[in-house]
RNA sequence: GGGCGUAUGGCGCAGUUGGCUAGCGCGCUUCCAUGACAAGGAAGAGGUCACAGGUUCGAGUCCUGUUACGCCCA
């Protein structure tokens, strides 16, 4: 073996050993049949966006080492894998990728769309090719670092049987009321053109302004304007010119308009709104006023002119508005402490843009105020996206067509140029420092954008309600339990909520302290937006059809079918498939037109009613969902939910001369065959035109299909008479050739992309049985802290709803929730691309191999919430690294050289005898067992608390403290004569192979694979169980220990010897005892008899390098040597004594004892401690006096005889 | 503005219901090259535990407040 551990020389075979012996296949039979309890953890799906980094480092470091502890402690342990799509994130790299290599990206590929190309098709191929890349790159990194997944169950959220969970999750929910799709403001990122949820908005603050815009005031005769209803707004250019008038600022103050005596009398008043946004005031639809502002009154039925766009609008009072300090005053109102800065900038006049703030949202809503959308998607303004209904009065069009950005400032230069009496419109611009949301992937500002989104409603008690329930009872809050008492997890009331471990009250937080994250999160929940304006992603299942008509003026608007019933253009649906599908229909008028919709939302396998929905000319939804609604139902989809899938027909079915060439086989159903050939130029037709153009490319034959009879899939349908007759087709085909390659009339294809596009579902087998059943929930997720309301709430939502049965709600998907620190760099900051300051976990692999890495992390993880690790730049390879890692590096090679030893200690012949009894062995290994089972139960508990860094550190102890500085050392003269020594020596090594494994299970492996060859003798207490797979130790037995081994007798012992040594080689040291030269020790008669009953004099002399210990007094010169607060002497030191070193020395020594004496004095003279302090302590403290007493005076009475 | 976290030797961190004469790793000083290991061994130096109060026989630990930094939410 060499001197040095070499990763690279083993972790590649140890990986393959592993693989090869399916080591980390769980098998959910032996969970379900009783013979093992099982341990399940989900990945948390890496992103697909960019290779791992050392954040995912850690965390799946950690989530190994609990998977290979459980394992190896008996449990069926199922670590499933995966990857997420990260639609917007994903969609985002590989646009701006495209960008830079020039090729037609995002936008070329919308500009093909449109003109009917498959524009989309092929940007989601690219965004393909791109995961494929990096899922395979991720996996490939995981694998390196050790991770013990489940290799043949991983999954991708897109791949077929995660998006059959989507549909089938998408359809129930849409069905039970709880999908929805409204117009609402939602955050708009102008330049990904997309919707986001509130989570991906990052807030920053930024240098804005306070704008105050004067808008004149206006008399309206409602009558003499055509009926004008209160809060509506209206159009100055329409309004006949007699029914409105300018107010004067004597009229407001003959209304009892406070201040307005001092303006000018004849002169049009005006009030003044304060805003951020003064772009915005182009869709300004009102304006609010508290109730208890004095002016409220006087403003009555008055309406505020919007200048340049030449509409009326009401003023409203809403409490939302802030009072003015000044207003406040006059009206006696107390101003609470946290508005009192804004009450300062405030007017009492509030502009309201329902369309473009959510706050003035909610006004427009209490106020049934209009809605003027005056932006268009790339927030640029617009006068065709709802701006449109009135004509734009004298000046509005001045700031068409500008950003956003253009149009604060062209409103401001046009206020500024204008006046009101003599005044200008813009009273003043005030900096104002505000924080303002902004896209978390484009960094753009986010604009609040009124479109049709969809949501799911998680406020509904069956989502939100089982979230909160789920909490453990002692982790939830006192506050929010008064605010949400329904919430209180029932079952905690009764007394049997022990046997629930999957139901309410049972998820619990790790560290605790993130429980109040999670439940705040609920308490002030929104619904969930889950449309996303992008192509990557699992489109949404919904097909719509709308009809518009034009009604004659005053006409009732038509009822035709859409109340009752279905409408007449469904009749294409027969029973079956209306039962199938969720319809919902809506009417809505605006003006003269009416619009009557119908939505359709098909669940799952059945392309065949998708196909006929599209004929008629229904048009699925263009949008994809949020990624984290496939998240969602991580612990469901991987698990096989919902069940019963794609009908299994074996490659030999299809083609039984070649089956071994299928590479892959897809199904659909296709309905009749008339259906399936369909009529020319619709989308069956060109399938059946496409599959035969595939089969015939090449004389090895791209595919080949077969027609089945829905009601018998083992038998494909050979006579065309029985193929036209059938009603119910499947269509089944085999793939030969995968990846893009050329084709003769339809361009460049990849058969399974373009399958799996038109309906196809790939077959992989029937869904597992029992997976659900035996692992979920499962025990344990590991995840940073971001992600409790990101992800956490909504798998623990999305769990208990579909799992449930009937009353009785569904388990939760985890019964622990670890949340571990972010690591950081040493200064604190985040570690990112953009600051250079990333470790990339494969260099610390190749520099330091995959354990030490491992090690260090889990050394690292301790219940803080971020931990620093210093990052410097390697000289030689430039890449990034961390001194840290050396930490881990230099254990690994600590542990390989201890391996080196034992195994050159242990070679030979066969330890001799039985059953070793510890009563029978010597000190040091009575020792070592001792810390041995003090170090396992340490470990253990760990385990159980997720305390990882204690996990390390005592292994660390255990292995370099104890196993190599003193065990080792101490047993070097006697190892190779002592056969009950040799046992002890094998056994204790391979327990703390198997104890560190899950830390470092490469290095453990390859040790263990020589080790395990060595003859071995059971040590009576401890229990080392044999590998269940292929002689691998991580399928080998925890180490087990009995209490007996925990030795008190012989850690005292062994302490005393050790203090000894301590003792001597202090004196050795402080003299410069030539380190080979043997010295004399001379102790006191007692201390000697303890020695030699002990058998510890050996020990000494080995450990000291001490040539003997006799108890007679020296002939010769000689030093003191305190031991026990005893004199001991010794002598042989060197040919002199150095006098004055031995003075320094005891110096030295008598100033630390008088200081340490001083403190224990001082606690014991403390009135109060003798008689309040636990007795064991009290008489501690005194014995601790005694001996430092006694130490004193040994060193004064040396010190004296110096002279 | 609300919530959470962190302040302990030069650096990175432990310190679990208060009992500490405050630990660990790196770094630093001195010494040690033929037997497991210099990625090592032996012996050292280095801290009034951010600050101010309080509770207690006793506070790094508990309480209150202050300061600084970081994260999350609004």
């Amino acid at each position: 073996m060499p001197k040095t551990y070499s990763p690279e020389a083993h972790e590649g075979s140890i990986r393959e050993r592993w693989e090869a012996s399916g080591a980390f296949h769980a098998d959910p039979a032996r969970v379900l049949s009783g013979e093992k309890p099982a341990y399940a953890i989900l990945i948390p799906p890496p992103n697909v966006t960019a290779a791992l980094h050392l954040g995912h480092a850690l965390n799946n470091t950690l989530q190994d080492i609990l998977a290979r502890a459980h394992r190896m402690k008996g449990f069926e342990t199922l670590w499933m894998p995966g990857t997420d799509h990260a639609g917007i994130a994903t969609q985002t790299v590989v646009d701006k990728r495209l960008q830079t290599d020039r090729k037609p990206a995002l936008k070329e590929h919308k500009e093909m769309e449109a003109r009917g190309e498959p524009g989309r098709e092929r940007f989601i191929a690219l965004v393909k090719a791109w995961k494929d890349q990096y899922e395979a790159r991720i996996t490939d990194q995981l694998k390196k670092m050790g991770c013990s997944c489940d290799w043949d169950r991983q999954r991708f959220t897109m791949d077929e049987t995660c998006a059959r969970a989507v549909r089938e999750a998408f359809f129930r929910l849409f069905k039970d009321g709880l999908i929805y799709r409204g117009k609402r403001l939602v955050n708009w990122d102008p330049v990904s053109q997309t919707a986001l949820a509130d989570d991906e908005v990052e807030m920053k603050e930024v240098d804005g302004a306070f704008y105050y815009l004067r808008y004149p005031l206006f008399r309206v005769d409602a009558a003499a304007a055509g009926g004008l209803a209160p809060n509506a707004c209206a159009s100055m250019r329409n309004l006949p010119d007699d029914s409105y008038q300018p107010v004067t600022w004597s009229e407001l103050a003959a209304r009892g308009y406070p201040g307005a005596d001092e303006r000018p009398d004849d002169e049009p008043a005006w009030i003044t709104v304060a805003t951020t946004r003064p772009e915005t005031y182009l869709g300004d639809t009102g304006v609010a006023i508290h109730p208890r502002d004095p002016r409220a009154k006087a403003l009555d039925g008055l309406r505020a002119e919007l200048p340049l766009v030449g509409r009326l609008v009401p003023i409203v009072r809403d409490d939302y508005v802030v009072l003015p300090a000044d207003m406040a005053e006059l009206a006696g109102v107390e101003i609470d402490p946290a508005s009192e800065a804004k009450s300062k900038m405030a007017t009492g006049f509030l502009k309201v843009t329902p369309a473009h703030d959510p706050n003035d949202w909610a006004i427009g809503e209490r106020h049934k105020l209009e809605v003027v959308n005056v932006l268009a998607p790339d927030a640029s303004v617009s006068d065709r996206h709802g701006w449109d209904r009135e004509p734009r009065g004298e000046g509005g069009e001045v700031f068409l067509e500008l950003s956003r950005e253009e149009a604060r400032k062209k409103v401001v230069d046009e206020f500024k140029a204008r006046t009101i009496g003599n005044e200008p419109l813009l009273e003043k611009v005030t900096p104002n420092k505000h924080s303002v949301g902004h896209s978390y992937r484009s960094h753009a500002p986010i604009e609040p954008y009124l479109s049709d989104q969809w949501y799911v409603k998680v406020t509904d008690d069956r989502l939100r309600g089982e979230a909160q329930r789920a909490l453990a009872r002692e982790q939830r809050s006192d506050g929010s339990l008064q605010e949400f008492p329904e919430t209180y997890p029932a079952s905690s009331h009764s007394a049997d909520h022990s046997n629930d471990s999957s139901g309410d009250g049972s998820m619990h937080f790790h560290p605790s302290r993130y429980a109040k994250t999670y439940e705040t999160w609920h308490d002030n929940l929104r619904d969930w937006c889950i449309s996303r304006q992008l192509w990557w992603g699992h489109r949404i299942p919904v097909w719509t059809r709308s009809r518009t008509q034009k009604l004659a003026p005053g006409a009732t608007p038509l009822q035709e079918g859409f109340h009752e019933g279905l409408p007449t253009h469904l009749d294409f649906l027969d029973e079956e498939q209306n039962a199938a599908v969720e319809i919902r229909n809506f009417q809505s008028q605006r003006d003269d037109v009416q619009t009557d919709t119908i939505e359709i939302c098909v669940p799952p396998d059945r392309a065949d009613i998708e196909a006929s929905l599209e004929s008629h000319g229904f048009v699925q939804d263009p949008d994809v969902l949020d990624t984290w609604f496939s998240s969602a139902l991580w612990p469901l989809s991987t698990m096989g939910w919902p069940g019963e899938g794609v009908p299994a027909i074996a490659p030999e079915t299809i083609d039984p001369d070649d089956p071994g060439a299928i590479r892959s086989v897809w199904v659909k159903r296709v309905g009749s065959f008339r259906s399936f050939i369909g009529e020319e130029n619709t989308r069956s037709g060109e399938l059946i035109q496409r599959l035969l153009n595939f089969r015939d490319i090449d004389p090895a034959r791209a595919l080949k299909y077969q027609l089945f009879d829905a009601s018998d899939l083992s038998t494909p349908l050979s006579d065309t008479n029985a193929i036209a007759e059938a009603e119910d087709l499947v269509c089944a085909v085999g793939v030969r050739r995968t990846g893009e390659f050329r084709t003769q009339n339809f361009g460049v294809m990849d058969i399974e992309s373009w399958l799996g596009e038109h309906g196809f579902t790939r077959v992989q087998g029937s869904p597992e049985p029992g997976l659900l059943d035996a692992f979920n929930p499962t025990s344990v997720l590991c995840t940073a802290r971001e992600i409790i309301t990101l992800w956490v709430s909504r798998m623990t939502m999305f769990n208990r709803y579909f799992l449930a049965e009937g009353e009785k709600s569904g388990p939760i998907p985890f019964r622990d929730v670890f949340i571990h620190a972010m690591i950081q760099d040493g200064e604190g900051r985040k570690m990112s691309k953009s600051l250079g300051n990333g470790v990339d976990p494969l260099d610390i692999i190749h520099s330091h191999g995959a354990d030490a890495m491992r090690f260090t992390l889990c050394q690292m993880t301790t219940q803080t919430q971020d931990v620093r690790m210093p990052v410097v730049k390697d000289p030689e390879s430039g890449k990034n690294t961390s001194p840290k890692f050396d930490n881990g590096r230099n254990f690994c090679n600590k542990l390989w050289n201890a391996s080196r030893f034992t195994m050159s200690m242990l070679g030979g012949d066969a330890p001799a005898g039985g059953r070793v009894e510890p009563a029978s062995l010597s000190l040091a290994d009575r020792w070592m067992l001792g810390r041995l089972a003090s170090a396992i139960e340490t470990v253990d508990r760990c385990l159980q608390s997720y305390e990882f860094s204690q996990y390390a550190q005592t292994v660390y102890d255990l292995v370099w403290r104890d196993f190599c500085d003193w065990y080792l050392e101490a047993i070097k003269p006697t190892i190779g004569s002592d056969d009950s020594q040799r046992a002890v020596l094998r056994s204790v090594f391979d327990a703390i192979l198997r104890l560190l494994h899950p830390i470092a299970p490469f290095i453990t492996e390859a040790i263990f694979e020589r080790v395990s060859t060595l003859p071995s003798r059971e040590v009576a207490g401890l229990t080392l169980a044999e590998p269940e797979v292929g002689g691998l130790l991580c399928r080998a037995g925890w180490p087990v220990v009995n209490a007996s081994l925990l030795d008190r007798q012989a850690e005292a012992d062994f302490e005393l010897m050790r203090g000894i040594v301590s003792a001597v080689r202090e004196v050795r040291a402080q003299h410069k005892v030539a380190p080979k030269r043997a010295v004399t020790l001379h102790l006191p008669k007692e201390l000697l008899d303890t020695l030699e009953r002990t058998g510890a004099t050996a020990l000494v002399r080995t450990l000291a390098n001490v040539g003997a210990v006799t108890d007679s007094e020296p002939p010769g010169p000689s030093v003191e040597c305190l031991i026990e607060g005893r004199n001991a002497r010794l002598s042989d030191l060197a040919d002199e004594v150095d006098a004055d070193a031995e003075r320094d020395r005891l110096h030295k020594q008598i100033a630390d004892l008088r200081k340490s004496i001083g403190a224990l004095e001082g606690r014991l003279a403390n009135p109060g401690y003798a008689n309040k302090a636990p007795a064991h302590l009290v008489q501690q403290t005194r014995d601790q006096l005694d001996d430092a007493k006694a130490e004193l005076h040994a060193a004064q009475s040396a010190l004296e005889r110096l002279g």
